[in-house]
This record gives structure tokens, C-alpha cells and sequence, in this order.
DNA sequence: CCAATTTCAGCACCACTGATATGG
DNA sequence: CCCATATCAGTGGTGCTGAAATTG
């Protein structure tokens, strides 16, 4: 029980200082998440239902995440061209300039863990690594089956 | 940066088990915490400054948790006979039950963290330990002085 | 008069459900 | 015809700010 309010706590302090951090650019933590994930593809762009598994969070929340960086000119929608159902979020320059600044200021403040040095953040992730495995994280990544046999969702 | 998102990742696991635990309760893990907290004082009612003070919640919020509490028949509020200002939240028969077995159900799914023993339970504390810290948690509890030197709000 | 306690109105954010339009 | 993608409307929960009433 310790344990659980040990992690609710430091989500909720590291969530605060980035957010803190990350305001003045207008954006959230799950904003900067969203636009870093797009940095991170080679055209810079990437399908909402992809930013949504990638991200772990619900389609409609890709939608609204994406409804509020497109109103703050950090990405554009466009039609994906492999598939007529789907659409793109692609960042723009000023986008690569906002997560650019921000990722920089967020980098001096070491993300809310000074004091943390390689060891400590690589024992906290290990600590915390079966959790997430047991909850569905990690999947087979590469290709794509992923969660072919798992007990699916509905 | 991995270590940031494995705590939020962590919480986020955590946080949907247990309140699909309480959620039969017409509980939710804040309004639960809430609850316990009241089992564990003595004459099972606290001001509503106290819950808000230990739970670490905004007072606003501490209004709204009681509220709902209250609306469904697990607490009670009444005048603080020690301070005209204040006032208590007193847990009713019907909510000492209900935190019961709700506790009961939790211990039985080890609050989301099957698969880890005590060893690393201590570990998961003891590695978010500096950080929450750092934020001022464990504050001098006893007394009560606590953040009289702290920067303070506003 | 100042400070503490609580409440209320209001806002922003995130998570989700259910329904819908469109296309594979 | 069924499934996938994305959107919209709406709900619930949480976290705040700012203002107010009451009392120490």
C-alpha cells in the first residue's frame, strides 16, 4: 500500500514540474509526448490510430490531442495516402521549433529527477518493468502482430 | 526520459485497477483514500482541512470528495465543536463497510502489484523516496509546524 | 483588521462510452 | 457485409483559480 501511494505521488510531482515546464509553449505533458513521437518518424508524420498505440491512450484522445496542436499551428492534419480511411498529423516547422525548446529546458531540469543518476532511473525502470509487462507493455513492437492472441478488448 | 514514463505508465496501470476494484463501491481510489484515512483516526471524523493536509489534495477538492461521499451516505459532516470555522467529515456504519470490503477485495489482488514481495515493494519506496522528498513530503507529521520555513504559495 | 476554513462558480485537462460517417 | 479509422457529443473525475461567507 506504501508502494502504491510511493508511485501515485511521484507521478503526480513529475507530472506537475513538466507540465510547469511545458506550459509556456502552450502545451501539456501529453501534448509534448504527441509531438515528440513525431519527431521521432522519419517523414514526421504519423497516423492518429499509430500516435494512439505508440502513446497508449484512447482514439479520442488522439483526436483531441491532435485538435489542439493543429490549433496551435505545431501540426497539420492531412490524408494518409496509403489509406483513405485514415488521416495524418504531421509537424511543422514551428512544431520542431516548440518540442525543440521545450525538450531542451525539460533536459536541464532532468526531467523532474535531479538527483537521479543513470543507476537510479535504470532501477526504477526495472523495478516498474513487470508491472507494465503484465499490463500489455512491450508487445512485439517490429512487425506488427502484437496482441494477436491476447484477450482482446469489447 | 524512459524512467519518467515508466512511473507514468506505472500510475496509470495501478490507478485503473484499483478503481475497477472500488468502481462496484461507487467508490473511486481518491474518494477511498478518503475513507480509510477516516478509519484510521480515532473517533473515525477529521476536518476537512486534516483530509486535505495528509491526502496532500486542494481544499476545493477535499469539498467535492466529501461531497460525494456524503451524497452517498458514507460520511457525514458536522460542525467542528472546536472551531466555529470548520468542519468534520465523520464516516457513517455504511461507509465503514463498505471501506471493509473494499479493502478486503484490494489485499486480495495485492493493490494491482501481484507479482511483487515485500523486497520490492521496500525497493519501489525506497527509489521514489528522494524525489517525493525533494517535492516536501514527509513533512515533521507529529506537532505540526511542518513548511513554516517553506517558499509557501501564492 | 488579518488569517484560516470552507464553499461555490468556473475553467482546463484527461479518460471513456456511444453513435456516426467514411472507406478497406 | 463486416471491420477499421476518425470524429462528435456527452459524462465523470481531477486539479486548479478567484471570490465569498464565516469565524479565530
Amino acid at each position: 500500500m506504501v508502494a502504491i501511494t510511493s508511485i501515485m505521488r511521484a507521478q503526480q510531482i513529475l507530472l506537475a514540474q513538466v507540465d510547469a515546464v511545458v506550459k509556456p509553449y502552450g502545451l501539456t505533458f501529453a501534448r509534448y509526448e504527441a509531438l515528440v513521437l513525431l519527431t521521432f518518424s522519419q517523414a514526421g508524420e504519423l497516423p492518429l490510430s499509430k500516435i494512439g498505440e505508440r502513446l497508449m491512450v484512447h482514439p479520442t484522445s488522439v483526436t483531441n490531442t491532435v485538435d489542439r496542436l493543429e490549433r496551435s499551428g505545431l501540426v497539420v492534419r492531412r490524408p494518409n495516402p496509403l489509406d483513405g480511411r485514415g488521416v495524418l498529423a504531421a509537424i511543422t516547422e514551428r512544431g520542431r521549433k516548440v518540442v525543440d525548446d521545450a525538450t531542451r529546458e525539460l533536459m536541464a531540469m532532468d526531467f523532474g529527477l535531479s538527483g537521479y543518476d543513470e543507476a537510479a532511473c535504470r532501477e526504477l525502470f526495472e523495478v516498474l518493468r513487470p508491472l507494465r509487462i503484465a499490463a500489455g507493455d512491450f508487445t512485439p513492437r517490429p512487425s506488427e502482430p502484437g496482441r494477436a492472441l491476447s484477450p482482446s478488448a469489447r
